[in-house]
DNA sequence: AGCACGCCGACT
DNA sequence: GTCGGCGTGCTC
């Protein structure tokens, strides 16, 4: 008898099996109904075996659906990447099939001659069709019309047996790229790049690399010069480019179709379903050659991938948190390992897991040193906010005001950077003190006075500014304290009346499109001054932006994360990378209470070795990663007393391990959210210890009720 | 995730 | 005496 494991999207540790009927023919990746309880349910085959018999009555694979078969490799990068976050197979491979669904779009209907049959009656409607639609096949209502005529003498001629129906199954054309179609000039540091890169693609084998080089150094056209060497020495190659976000993915789309004559498939969350089964199907087959998108593309179905980019791999936004908990940059590396293909991480900023990596001699190390065209660095200055603090309820000093006067005198633009979103981040009474909380949520609401609200971040719970206090009932009593960008925009409409000034942040531009907008305003030079969150500081190019101003270079370097310093090193360098061209230097001013913080120090020097050798030292003295490894057990519940108690049977039941710690269990730093409870555990291992084996080993010993849940997060990058 | 089974309050 | 509340557990 033959016996199927059938990957069922469940939160079941394991496959199902399933008994294999004679006449069916299956293999790894068919994708398969099965019966589950009292309904059929979506799988896919993991494996298929022989067995004598079985130790239970196995239900019967119900039916082969016609869904294309997932590779043998991408099954094989599903199946890894559950056992590497510790999360249900079958839920991996839904992941996988996200882009089905869309049911097929219906195979197009069109008419055409029956060879040179003509109509017993031949009026001049009947002539008019025959003539307009020739040798050809077109849609029945586009013919009536071409023809001038109604669709019913097209009906007639159908009937008649003149003209056939013909079904056309519809399947979309992706443009094969052109790599030769507009090379790009590159200079030495680019050429040498992408000649590495491109030998190691031709070698074979899977062959890591950092990309490695400052804003404008030209790393995209580096990997698009390699990219475009692979396709020609294999037409059939199929590459993939990894996007920290959504926003980022057209502009990159846009000089592909420039470089190869061809527009790539987009890939990501906000692409509508019909187009994203075509771009799945065609990829599956091999119809696609290049794919742009979000961390969520690496379950796509590649048969031929042979180079992988994930670019800006440093940013925070290629961890998934909700639902399947990975990092994309990890699991890009693991799929290039998988599929045997070169896998380019680029930044200018890397991550120090890369930066290690690196040094390591695991990574090949590409470095692009000049910046490329006009592009010019910044200078960058650190202002001391004690020498020059700003007047009270006011964010820019003195100094920052003078030169954002200066820059607009000069018809230039600025950008004040200040990541948070919203007005003002707490608000308080005057009264009594009260601060507006969230309901069910431990976090502050924060004001927003386009709208009018005050909104929990984390959440998205709102509510109206109140007129009076909720804890003592003072009218008129609450404030407002703190900057959000709007609050820096209205300082600066105060200050510059007559300069054109637009805030840029996740709620001023919450899609696509009016971010393209507001950036494609600010390009064009119709704003002077754009106050924006981190959502302008990535990737974008502004001619005539020449003064950034941090507004707070303290914000992110407070709190005890792990990865403060790493992450305000990246986004300030990124934020302050915005300004400048060649024949228009430009500058960063950086507002700080403490500028001799070593982070802001190796920023202002612009000596980025300088930060990362301080902050390895930091990690290997506590065997941080990346030299030893985290993961974080977070358990939730609204019955804070049920949590309370697995987390105790948890720390009860820690399985002997060497070399590896676990701490906790503490309340997590939000110990609220949404009305659930939340503990955490943190485990720390040196880098060669089995995490994921003493992990499973130690979740198998204690039996969690459903009222709680249990979320793993191995190499976790939040510590929320 | 569904969908069943199961043990305690207000109804014909 | 039953109808039904959703807590707990299983699905090859
Ligand atoms: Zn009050």
């Amino acid at each position: 008898m033959k016996v199927a494991s059938v990957l069922i999207p469940l939160p079941v540790p394991e496959a199902f099996d399933y008994e294999v009927p004679e006449a069916v023919a299956l293999a790894r990746g068919d994708q398969v109904a099965v019966p589950l309880g009292p309904r059929l349910i979506r799988g896919v085959v993991a494996e298929v075996r022989e067995t004598t018999g079985s130790n239970r009555r196995l239900k019967a694979v119900e039916q082969v659906l016609d869904d294309p078969r997932l590779p043998e490799r991408t099954v094989d990068f599903v199946e890894w990447a559950a056992r590497w976050t510790l999360s249900a197979p079958g839920e991996m491979a839904a992941a996988a099939l996200k882009g089905l669904r869309a049911p097929r779009p219906r195979p197009e209907r069109r008419v055409r001659r029956v060879g040179e049959r003509s109509p017993a009656k031949l009026t001049a409607a009947r002539a008019a069709v025959l003539e307009a639609l020739g040798p050809r096949s077109m849609p029945g209502p586009d013919l009536a019309r071409a023809a001038g005529v109604s669709s019913g003498v097209v009906k007639g001629l159908v009937d008649e047996g003149v003209l056939e129906v013909v079904e056309i199954e519809a399947v979309a054309a992706f443009d094969p790229p052109d790599p030769d179609h507009a090379p790009a000039s590159l200079n030495p540091d680019q050429a040498a790049a992408a000649d590495a890169i491109a030998e190691a693609v031709t070698g074979g084998g899977f062959a890591p690399f950092l990309l490695d080089g400052v804003t404008g150094s030209g790393k995209t056209e580096a990997y698009l010069e390699a990219a475009a060497r692979t396709l020609k020495t294999d037409p059939a190659a199929q590459v993939l480019i990894l996007l920290p976000e959504i926003a980022l993915t057209q502009a990159l789309i846009e000089r592909i179709a420039a470089r190869f004559g061809a527009a790539p498939a987009e890939w990501h969350s906000g692409v509508a379903p019909p187009k994203r089964r075509q771009v799945w199907e065609a990829v599956q087959a091999g119809r696609c050659n290049i794919v742009v998108g979000a961390r969520s593309a690496l379950f796509l179905p590649f048969v031929n991938l042979r180079l992988l980019v994930v670019d800006e791999e440093h940013d925070g936004s290629f961890k998934q948190e909700e639902g399947l908990v990975y990092h994309g940059r990890d699991l890009a590396v693991a799929r290039g390992r998988i599929e045997a293909a070169t896998v380019v991480l680029a930044s200018a900023t890397p991550s120090l897991e890369t930066l290690w990596n690196a040094h390591q001699g695991r990574y090949g190390w590409l470095k692009l040193a000049a910046r490329h065209g006009a592009a010019v660095l910044p200078q960058i200055s650190l202002l001391d906010l004690r020498q020059a603090p700003p007047d009270p309820q006011t964010w820019l000093s003195q100094p920052l005001r003078e030169a954002i006067g200066e820059t607009l005198a000069r018809g230039e633009q600025t950008l004040l950077f200040l990541n948070r979103r919203g007005y003002a981040p707490v608000v308080l009474c005057r009264a009594c003190g009260h601060r507006m909380t969230a309901p069910d949520t431990d976090s502050w609401l924060v004001e927003h006075r386009y709208t009018g609200r005050l909104v929990c971040h984390l959440t998205g719970f709102s509510m109206v500014r109140p007129k009076l206090c909720p804890s003592c009932g003072a009218e008129d009593s609450l404030v407002s304290v703190g900057p959000g960008v709007e609050r820096v925009e209205e300082e600066v409409r105060q200050l510059f009346p007559e300069a054109r000034t637009a805030v840029f942040s996740s709620d001023t531009a919450p899609d696509g499109k009016s971010a393209r907008a507001l950036i494609q305003t600010m390009a064009e030079g119709g704003i002077d001054i754009l106050v924006a969150t981190q959502a302008a500081a990535k990737g974008h190019n502004f001619p005539h932006l020449t003064l950034v101003g941090v507004v707070d270079a303290d914000l992110g370097l407070r709190g005890g994360d792990l990865r403060a310093a790493e992450r305000t090193f990246q986004l300030l360098t990124q934020a302050t990378g915005r300004a400048g061209r060649a024949d228009k230097p430009g500058r960063a001013v950086l507002q700080t209470w403490t500028p001799e913080h070593p982070v802001l120090m190796a920023l202002a020097a612009g000596d980025r070795d300088a930060f990362v050798e301080a902050e390895m030292a930091e990690r290997e003295a506590a065997s941080l990663p990346p030299y030893g490894r985290l993961a974080a057990l977070i358990l939730s519940g609204e019955n804070a007393a049920a949590v309370d108690k697995v987390a105790r049977e948890l720390a009860g039941s820690i399985p002997n391990a060497e070399r590896l710690e676990v701490y906790g269990p503490a309340d997590a730093p939000l110990a609220l959210v949404r009305g659930r409870r939340r503990k955490r555990l943190l485990v720390r291992a040196d880098r060669d210890v089995d995490l994921q084996g003493f992990l499973r080993a130690w979740l198998a010993r204690v039996k969690i009720p459903a009222s709680v849940r249990l979320n793993v997060d191995v190499d976790p990058y939040s510590f929320l």
